[in-house]
DNA sequence: GATGAAACCTTCACCCC
DNA sequence: GGGGTGAAGGTTTCATC
């Protein structure tokens, strides 16, 4: 399942989570963190990224601010669960971009979505216009959060 | 709703774009990318970060090589919908770190969380043991995807 | 919005345990 | 094998235009 699999250590783990919280942390003040000189610690970070635990880094945008404070959480089900049907769905989820997150989900074989979008009105939109319009979407189920409660990108051991 | 709203032109979103992609790229680099030299995007991010529109930089964990590769969706609803009872339930939605992700939603008043375990087992042992025991747990409803066609942090204009 | 100098950070060869 | 040191090269920052 993990074909380059190394050991990683507490100190690892600590360099993770540091991190995850702040990618621009220079290596001096991130070795002071984690008990480590600045060399070996950029040496890890490269190793971790070699290594694929570390996958990128990114700017975490505030979606609000955006304009794109609402979400919606959708719930797809398609009429015919082949292969084709799957593929053609799922391209135009790329092409869309308020949908911000998809889904794949077993059971009932349908789709779980998060849209972004700046109000109702432009979620009835989306949906009337957009979602409804994709080939093969047989059902279609929404609902609304009021706030996220709490949001980690990634666990880390 | 918006306070300190200033007026994003479309180099702005290029630069949330292209630091959303990679927040470790160099203010040179980037600065070709937008068409402007390198002291003006360097003010231009600075302001972004001031006004909130970036609120952190964080690096990408790649989950399933720490272990926890399995996510299931779960809906929780509580016995009541008092807010003494919410309050309980999201302070140890925060202790654990199996949710990952956690929604008050909208309609039947639950919430919805993203779990992120090692496996079956370990989902089961986390049912069982710790979120059926939460105080005002009523009923719990689990969905297991089987993988993430989508996910976009934030949806930028 | 651009330029250039100072301060800072990253990187690498090298040494040590 | 992994951790430390120091010098070279690149990057960020700031005053200035």
């Amino acid at each position: 399942m993990d074909p380059c699999s190394m050991n990683l250590d507490q100190i690892d783990y600590k360099i993770l989570k540091e991190l995850q919280d702040d990618a621009r942390i220079s290596h001096q003040e991130l070795s002071d963190k984690v008990g480590l000189s600045a060399s070996p610690c950029a040496r890890r970070i490269r190793k971790l990224e070699a290594e694929g635990y570390i996958t990128g880094y990114g700017a975490q945008i505030e979606e609000a601010k955006m304009g794109f404070g609402f979400s919606v959480f959708v719930s797809v089900r398609l009429d015919q669960q082949v292969d084709g049907r799957l593929v053609e769905f799922e391209k135009e989820v790329r092409l869309c971009p308020e949908i911000v997150e998809c889904w794949l989900m077993t059971g009932s074989f349908d789709y779980l979505l998060r849209l972004s979008v700046e109000s109702l009105d432009d979620f009835e939109r989306f949906l009337t216009r957009r979602l409804t319009k994709i080939p093969g979407v047989a059902s279609i189920e929404s609902s609304v959060p009021i706030r996220r409660v709490k949001h980690q990108p990634a666990r880390i051991r």
